[in-house]
RNA sequence: GCUGCUAUAGUGUAGUCCGGCCAAUCAUGUCGGCCUUUCACGCCGACGACUGGGGUUCGAAUCCCCAUAGCAGCACCA
């Protein structure tokens, strides 16, 4: 039987590969990186070589430096056998030296028409003036270009490629232009290469074997083949992923960035966002992150996923793991007759008692979900207590002591409610992409910040926080 | 508009290269049942798809053509 995370096989991979991935530092990483992460990953653990890990910052605008510390955080939360990390903005010199190279080639030359224009000639399958220019000359105004010599704007150096290529974005497209009017956080300069130049430099020199990202590169791949032909080398095998959106989720950067600027979002975290970060404060493991991505695989087909198939592999981790723990919402309190004081020693997991109990003493008066009493049902099985009768005495729910056989309960289809006496509960926020619910839990869920439990009946969460107010737990999944 | 890519159940996915073993795989979901002191887990069962139309062929999810739909690119972004 396949292996449902199996993945396509890669050509020429059998004596190893090296793979990368590169994203750009402009926020922390969300389920769109995570797929070509995890894609990435899976095939460097597949056939053993090196993984290394890019950050894109050629384009200083698109750069927060604070991405430098959230990126490799989130890679490392992924679990990603990163062998190594490489700063583009590291390489100006060596991309500078190639551009130089390319040029002596006949490969480029340095065009200082108007956009524009340049565009006007492009769709007209024209040469601008700067085309014909000599080598010579190319290699010197492109030493002007880095000496400060052209304004932001005025020089970039192009990829001679195919004037009659049916596709006018293939046509003589930029590899650097001057940037004066945002400063990098990392390095002083003022000529950047484009993308298409420093990843083509940099997966050949860094020895890249095979390159998986999405379709929106499609056209870059031509652009960069340019650039290998005119060196001679030999370009990495490629394959391009289709576009992935997630139901009710936003995953650009931007968009996100903006919405916290306003308010709308409590941060990168914010359970509502699509990041790693979110995902992690709500519970999601990384490992069902990275067995949903590889479930989808890298098929060219553009797909709408669905949480459902993500909470599938999340609660097949998190369940034999999470302890089980009483939370009641809405709590309305209600005194039991004819019982007499005692201790409940539900189990800490119904699958593995060897993991031990936990008391709950019950003393007359407990608190149960309020939307339980509102059924119609005459009797309700306190759970891993007994069974009472529902009566009302003034307009107030009152419980009578029915018997401890839990067949009868059973027989009478009495709901099994969780309960919690009166005295030792810690209030608790239960947060919800739809809403907060307000109750109260164990006092054992203090002890479980930062880990996932399961609020029975109710569904798997992640404790947050505990502060003066209470619990303040995330919904992971039901 | 131009250039290119893709199209299998509610969702994701296998099968498509090399046509028959596909009355189409697996997972998820929904519904029903069993188990159970959770509405969780586990187990059993049911539901549910080859975008449409032509063609080639003894035979098409698979090959060809047309149509339709979606997506990507056509940036001095990555």
């Amino acid at each position: 039987m396949r292996d449902r995370y199996a993945l396509p096989p890669l050509p020429d991979a059998e004596n190893g590969v090296v793979m990368r991935f590169a994203p750009n530092p402009s926020g922390p990483l969300h389920l769109g990186h995570a797929r070509a992460a995890a894609l990435n990953d899976a095939y460097v653990r597949r056939y053993g070589g090196r993984y290394i890990l890019r950050i894109e910052d050629t384009d200083p605008k698109r750069v927060d430096p604070a991405a430098y510390e959230t990126v490799p955080e989130d890679i490392a939360w992924l679990e990603c056998a990163i062998t190594e990390t490489v700063f583009q903005s590291d390489r100006l010199e060596t991309y500078y030296d190639y551009a130089r190279r390319l040029i002596e080639r006949g490969g480029a030359y340095l065009c200082t028409c108007e956009n524009e224009r340049f565009r006007e000639l492009r769709q007209a399958k024209r040469a601008c003036p700067c085309r014909s220019q000599e080598t010579e000359e190319s290699l010197a105004r492109f030493e002007a270009m880095l000496a400060g010599e052209y304004a932001e704007g005025e020089a970039s150096l192009r990829v001679r490629t195919d004037l009659e290529h049916p596709d006018p974005a293939l046509r003589d497209f930029p590899a650097f232009r001057v940037l004066t009017s945002t400063l990098h956080p990392r390095v002083d300069a003022t000529v950047y290469p484009l993308m298409n130049f420093s990843v083509a430099i940099d997966d050949h020199l860094l020895g890249c074997t095979h390159v998986i990202r999405g379709k929106d590169h499609i056209a870059n791949t031509r652009r960069q083949q340019f650039i290998y032909d005119w060196f001679g080398w030999t370009p990495p095998h490629f394959r391009h992923y289709g576009r992935m959106g997630i139901e009710g989720v936003v995953l650009s950067t931007s968009e996100m960035r903006a919405g916290i600027a306003e308010g709308r979002y409590g941060g990168w975290d914010d359970i509502r966002l699509g990041t790693l970060r979110a995902l992690a404060r709500r519970g999601i493991r990384p490992e069902a992150v990275k067995r949903s991505m590889l479930a989808i695989g890298c098929g060219e087909t553009d797909i709408q996923y669905s949480w459902e198939n993500l909470f599938a592999e999340n609660r097949q981790l998190v369940d034999p793991e999470a302890d089980r723990l009483w939370f009641v919402p809405e709590p309305v309190t209600v005194e039991v007759t004819g019982a007499m004081p005692q201790v409940s020693r539900p189990l800490r997991h119904p699958g593995d008692p060897a993991r031990g109990t936990r008391e709950l003493g019950f003393d007359r008066v407990v608190l149960v979900p309020k939307d339980e009493l509102d059924q119609d049902v005459s009797m309700l099985r306190l759970k891993d207590l007994f069974n009472v009768r529902m009566g009302t005495d003034q307009d107030r729910t009152r419980f009578t002591y029915a018997g401890d056989d839990l067949a009868e309960a059973r027989a009478a289809h009495a709901p099994i409610v969780q309960w919690l006496p009166l005295g030792a509960t810690l209030p608790c926020t239960l947060c919800r992409p739809e809403g907060d619910v307000h109750g109260v839990c164990e006092p054992a869920v203090a002890e479980k910040v930062d880990r996932v439990i399961q609020f029975e009946r109710v569904g798997f969460v992640r404790v947050d926080s505990v502060g003066p107010d209470g619990v303040v737990a995330y919904l992971t999944h039901r």
